[in-house]
DNA sequence: CTCAGTGCAAAGGATTTGCATGCCG
DNA sequence: CGGCATGCAAATCCTTTGCACTGAG
């Protein structure tokens, strides 16, 4: 699958007049490895000859492309990972304490009861859902 | 019930060694009174006599207290609401366009398979779950 | 040769903080 | 009176941008 994503990437950065540089594939390499969305001092510390500016600048690059998804979380730090269609749906760990995030998911059943009720939802309200994030907050194991 | 909020709030602020006063009264007034999140340029919007850098204090200090909750959403903004449990539980519909936010709630047969699907979750990952959020992404009706 | 990608350094902008003043207890 | 709350202005810090350089086509 990691030549599939790599392939996709390209495709997506092209359809968006973009091109797939190797400092974008290292990003996107970083994110497929990792089983957490990334800050960018982390993706700097995995990849010490990443330019912070770069990183910024391709980072938004990727993401307008489809490739990539930002994610604010309760800190300071953006924090990046692959589109949700590059991935499985998947929710959010986000520790309050240290800002750490970790991936989970839920029983089909759930996730699919949950699908019906928003789209009821925003049927009501005249909201063009996207998509959907649940997130669990609280304490990691590690600060606990 | 708005009576009682204040009482609350004068309570949990005097727990932490904080007063309850006209100024930070003011913030959980406004706040009480949206049926949506707000940002501080909104809030000093309404009420155009308190400062800016107040502002900030305040709500960091109301936060601290248990009374007011802070979400970051997908612009530049932060966004504050009353405590979850001064309110209905309740959750977002986020606009990526305009950044907006708006409440909405899903029956409470979801909601209570969704709680037990993430304390289940929470469990195995020796995670301490406090609270979850489950919001839509999308556009609003207005953007749209 | 051209033009996008990169790195460095400087600028931007939401948020925080230092400090002097005012007010409540 | 004492100490915290407030407002103003300056400082912070993540993120963005300007600009010159490099490399691919």
């Amino acid at each position: 699958m990691t030549a599939d994503l790599h392939a996709t990437a390209s495709t997506r950065l092209r359809a968006d007049g973009q091109r797939y540089t190797p400092r974008r594939r290292a990003l996107v390499d970083l994110l497929a490895d990792s089983d957490q969305p990334l800050t960018i001092p982390q993706l700097l510390e995995h990849r010490k000859d990443l330019a912070q500016s770069s990183a910024y600048r391709n980072l938004a690059i990727l993401e307008r492309a489809g490739v990539v998804h930002r994610i604010v979380t309760t800190d300071e730090f953006s924090r990046y990972e692959l589109a949700e269609d590059l991935t499985e749906h998947h929710h959010h760990l986000i520790c309050s304490s240290c800002g750490d995030v970790t991936d989970f998911t839920v029983p089909a059943a759930v996730e699919h009861d949950l699908e019906a009720a928003l789209s009821k939802v925003a049927k009501r309200s005249g909201f063009r859902a996207r998509s959907h994030r649940l997130d669990l907050v609280g304490t990691c194991a590690t600060c606990e």
